[in-house]
DNA sequence: GTCTATACTGAGATAGAC
DNA sequence: GTCTATCTCAGTATAGAC
């Protein structure tokens, strides 16, 4: 195995295990048994612990553009298009029931440590606003995007939120169909009150 | 001070902390800091740090009970009493842009840990769901209340993490507007769509 | 590029003097 | 009830052999 390789593998790792167990929780010793190398070698790779971090946050937010673009390639129209968005809910059903959203729960864990890296993190949920506004804008509501945009993307993090405390799957899924409903009565008519969601 | 006034002390800073830096990051020395005791004293009081949180937890559940019942006593109407608890968003706002929701944040971190208290915070949240569901019946919505007091849960849920995320007090007070701007739309009449919301 | 061995730190926790 | 002193352990991080 190569050297890019064992990074490629430490970040995965990292990944994974900052999601299920929360970035302070996990050691070195938890990602280097789950990549299977000793915990010296870890540091060719990585000086810090909040390097891993770094990594970790580029990976995501590169796997997430990759995510969004494929989308975007996929939907013919904007509302199926925001509609990929909304079944990831649906699709990473089991684990958002057991560790919450990946994007939102790291959001909030470093802005309780002050953690430096907490802005890269949020770019991580901006990215997913700025093109979720994007969609509201070819989908006719230039308008209020922007705030419709939000409300979706709160709806959903206090929607996964909940159905992690209450490990409650058939909440999920009906917040999951609920929104789907309320994009179907935002057609391209601006006219409908955007407050009403 | 006498020994039970000590432990409250205790309680309440570490209430405090476990709000603002998470109760992993937290450690005995932060807690004794503020408290201004030994960290050997600690153990007189408390055995483990879970004990504390369990504390936490109870002394949690209390003010929250305690401030369920003042609202119901304050409240002449249901649909008042919900506006209270809508509006805790923007009495506690300054806290909610740096740390996010108490009882959200709480049950988020202690899933990730697979912590043995996790349910004793989500009986947190479970306190303000079953307040709200009664809310709701009172309010003439008996066949959704379940339905209403989650949606509206999740949706404050929602706000108070990209409220955090994105450090955004407009959208907090747009958001808050907008649920009592909800709720006014959800009369007694019970032919209203509830999944309109 | 990967390993072992090890230093250093701060964490939770205990014993016992006062 | 509070303190100081101390223990143990796991964490991050480093040095240097291979």
């Amino acid at each position: 195995m190569s050297g890019m390789a064992t990074r490629q593998r430490i970040v995965e790792a990292a990944d994974r295990l900052f999601y299920e167990c929360g970035f302070e929780h996990t050691s070195f010793t938890d990602i280097a048994d789950v990549v299977k190398i000793s915990r010296g070698n870890f540091y060719y790779h990585f000086k810090t612990k909040d390097q891993i971090l770094d990594a970790v946050i580029d990976h995501r937010l590169a796997g997430r553009r990759a995510l969004l673009a494929q989308w975007e390639a996929d939907g013919d129209d904007p509302a199926a298009r925001i509609r990929s968005f909304i079944h990831i809910m649906t699709l990473n059903r089991d684990k958002i029931l057991r560790y919450g959203c990946p994007v939102g729960t790291l959001c909030t864990e470093l802005a309780k440590l002050d953690h430096p890296s907490r802005d890269g993190a949020n770019r991580i949920m901006s990215l997913f606003h700025t093109w979720l506004r994007r969609q509201f804008v070819a989908h006719g509501r230039g308008a209020d995007a922007d705030d419709l945009a939000m409300q979706l993307l709160a709806r959903s993090q206090g929607v996964a939120s909940l159905a992690n405390a209450f490990h409650d799957e058939r909440f999920l899924a009906r917040e999951v169909a609920r929104m789907c409903d309320w994009l179907d009565t935002r057609g391209q008519d601006a006219g409908m009150p955007a407050q009403e969601i």
